[in-house]
DNA sequence: AGCAATCTGTGCGGTAGCGTACATACACCG
DNA sequence: CGGTGTATGTACGCTACCGCACAGATTGCT
């Protein structure tokens, strides 16, 4: 009693074309996501590329001391293992589920056979990584110029648009090792927060009250990759 | 009386397969590329890629408030303007020239349909797309956690290893900026690698004495892209 | 109910880098 | 040769964040 994989929880999955679709469907299998996953590990080979649906993915860099930090973040709206058709096979960075949930799995012999078939799929494909690429860009200047207050910010919102609903599970222990900070330091930002009416939070629980406050109170950053995404991943665009 | 390009100044046209080569010759035109040249602005219409010789170009992202941030560096082994063949036809950060040289530009239009036409073009310039994403990401990492020394170290020996020599024209000032710090920052670090041996400079030139010195004081970030750069463009990959 | 683990809050000294202001020094140019 | 711009050095208070140590507080387990 297996049922069929459906393109609608995904963003990518959806703008295939549908002969595309109809190829691929066969070969997705939906997969569970728990919080803590980890889906690469540095350097080594990927035998899957995964479409979040209801999870969240962190692409994040562990250095040599234990330090880490978030290179970028992937829900509904993208895909988890672009090395595969960029041609590189691996990546420096792990994958780690954020948030955990369910998505779709598809073998990398098939998502390179579908990026060499067909056009469009290549196209959709590189769109998305550019705006992957933005996203990327986007944190090592967050990184250098922007308080933690902004950051967490940032983050929570960026969180927010890959999830319904305005709650997150997720503590705090966690949301520093994505930013790269201290434990300590996210106590402190998510305080001024709650102070500020914006969220309130308990033991690993984060709700969102004013999503709009948060919006003003952090950095350009999220809205510049906001508007890339929108721009490139539009529907318009995914002919 | 124009001299044909020569394809072995730059890595990726080396690389190219002779036919892709063979027509793109035609449209390759040599340009200066002067110190602080500003190739691309956010969000503008990209008319041409460049494939640096002896120039080095930063991506940087500046903010609204003026501060800035370099996001990735490229010279002769790669090409500016990925974002056309990405599908996404501008990018948020521009590009500017770091260190002046010349290299070779190609009309938008030649190399999409090159990219489009052959497919170990594609894969050429894919592969050194993900190099370049890796560099940003580590640049994300590095702003997040190493000294201003071991960036300096890093930013240097990335530039050394696009220019042929190892003396770098490049005021303390410009450095900064592409760092995103304070140009007092800079001073204070050189000073410090000066102490150590490890380079001279004056107004404007920095002269490396002992580039293995830098390797050993920068952080690991370095080696990271080093050796991704390495792995996706080894010249055996580039059948 | 009681214990253990987990999560969050707090305090305190240390430091890297910021903002600002100013001082020196070299380089070019008339 | 003197003057003007440009590049670099120095000083000082300030802030954000770090590292560490520990104190509640809530949850889950037995």
């Amino acid at each position: 009693m297996t049922h069929q994989p459906s393109r609608a929880g995904n963003g990518l999955l959806r703008a295939l074309p549908d002969e595309a679709w109809l190829r691929i469907q066969p070969h997705l299998q939906r997969v569970d996501m728990p919080l803590g996953q980890t889906l690469y590990q540095p350097g080594g080979k990927l035998n899957h590329v995964y479409f979040p649906v209801d999870a969240i993915v962190s692409l994040l860099y562990v250095m040599q001391n234990g330090d880490s930090a978030e290179i970028a973040v992937v829900g509904h709206e993208g895909v988890v293992g672009i090395a595969l058709f960029m041609g590189g096979e691996s990546t420096p960075s792990s994958a780690v589920v954020q948030s955990g949930g369910y998505g779709y799995r598809l073998p990398s012999r098939v998502i390179k056979e579908e990026f060499n078939a067909s056009v469009a799929v290549m196209h959709l494909l590189l769109r998305y990584t550019q705006a992957l690429i933005t996203q990327m860009a986007q944190t090592a200047v967050c990184n250098r110029h922007h308080t933690l207050d902004q950051q967490l910010c940032r983050w929570l919102l960026l969180s927010l648009d890959r999830l319904q609903g305005s709650d997150l599970v997720m503590t705090q222990e966690l949301i520093a090792n994505m930013l790269g900070v201290r434990r300590e330091g996210v106590t402190n930002a998510a305080m001024n927060l709650q102070r500020a009416g914006l969220i309130t939070y308990a033991r690993g629980h984060i709700h969102v009250v004013d999503r709009q406050g948060l919006e003003q109170r952090t950095c350009e950053c999220y809205a510049v990759v906001k508007r890339e995404y929108d721009r490139l991943l539009a529907p318009d665009k995914l002919a």
